[in-house]
DNA sequence: TGTACATCAGTGAACGCGCGTTCACTGATGTAC
DNA sequence: TGTACATCAGTGAACGCGCGTTCACTGATGTAC
């Protein structure tokens, strides 16, 4: 019993996706190519068909989840007009895709991204760079246009809002799911949006 | 050409300690059991007197880094009396013990932790919950002295706190340290501590 | 003080499993003539 | 419109390596008598 064939550029994305989808829980030591080939109902070999080896499998989830985390903003922006609704949106955006797609986490925070060759995490910290980069000037427009507080780093704003949705994730990854990322996300949004605004009139800066 | 015998509970720290060494950069599938001996200078095999098996060696490893980022707590507490010199002297000696100590990280984010067995989860969730816990109770007490603003909850405050750490951690690991972690320290922590000060009399709290 | 004995850390060879990968093959598909 | 051929996705058996773990053993150490 044979699998229909179908051409490369389909198998590499039901592969990738399949791929994703595996990861989700079980890391990426739990991602075999057995596995993985039975899921798109082929046999081990011939996933060797379409990608080179399981690195290349790998590389490919990475640009899936680095497309998915781009969509998000390019969403948003194109969505809301202001900058702080335009943040909260992305945060929401943010969770809501990790808790569908659990794999993300799961790849990201896998040995072989995260204690990998010096080229994987290059890879990986690219996709975050070009995260923080949008945001950044997302913050940059914001402060433009009076909405944030002037005499702050656009880019520290980038890396600690990064931070504020990496360890609400991080907690509801370890806990389970106990941990209510949701109920956190609302709470830990009005301190963190609360510190963007400007000193009100009469205020002292420093 | 035999070993020294040592009592197995020298041998079990030293084992920990060459392991957490051993783990840092390149994770815990990095760390064989083969390696692990020839670092305590001993034959695979011996590490079996000492630890059941990987899996208890790893636990170990979990306890050493549990035990380092309690103390840093300890030892600022003990030190400083104002609210915020705590938490920035948590933050800077945390980043300090993870640049000297890499492995944390690694542990933290290995397969066998991140990804690994619901006890496995749940006893790294622990160690994040007894150091959330810490943070939290200092957050509360600033904010019965003073110097905190009371209409945050503490326990957000907290986790933004190790978010904020932890995004700074996963950037220097990813960027094999080239982003700056300690120049960004500096940088949002003037937004964090910026944020939890009460509000200016005459402002408006909404 | 000396001897027999129990204890237990250290040894080295071997096992066995999981799993990524290779390779010669098959046969469906579309194209050239 | 029909036939020969090249292409290439899919197959299944087999390989080989890494590595955690077991096991029967050795021999140093401290204790009992």
């Amino acid at each position: 019993m044979s699998a229909r064939k179908l051409e490369t550029g389909i198998r590499q994305e039901q592969i990738a996706l399949a791929a994703l989808e595996l990861v989700a829980g079980k890391g990426l030591n739990g991602l075999n190519m057995a596995e993985l080939a039975r899921q798109v109902g082929l046999v081990p070999s011939a996933i060797y068909r379409h990608y080179k080896n399981k690195d290349q499998v790998i590389d490919a989830i990475l640009d899936l989840v680095k497309a998915r985390l781009l969509d998000n903003i390019l969403a948003v922006t194109a969505e809301l007009p202001d900058l702080l609704d335009q943040l909260q949106a992305i945060m929401m955006r943010h969770l809501h895709l990790i808790h569908q797609t659990k794999g993300i986490p799961d790849i990201f925070f896998s040995e072989e991204v995260f204690q990998g060759s010096a080229a994987r995490k290059a890879k990986a910290y690219d996709i975050i760079r070009d995260y923080l980069t949008k945001i950044t000037e997302l913050v940059r427009q914001g402060q433009q246009t009076g909405t944030v507080r002037a005499d702050i780093a656009p880019d520290t704003v980038a890396i600690m809002f990064l931070g504020m949705i990496q360890s609400a994730v991080i907690l509801w990854h370890l806990s389970e799911g106990s941990f209510d990322v949701f109920r956190h996300a609302e709470n830990v949004w009005k301190l963190f949006s609360n510190s963007l605004l400007p000193p009100k009139i009469g205020e002292n800066g420093k």
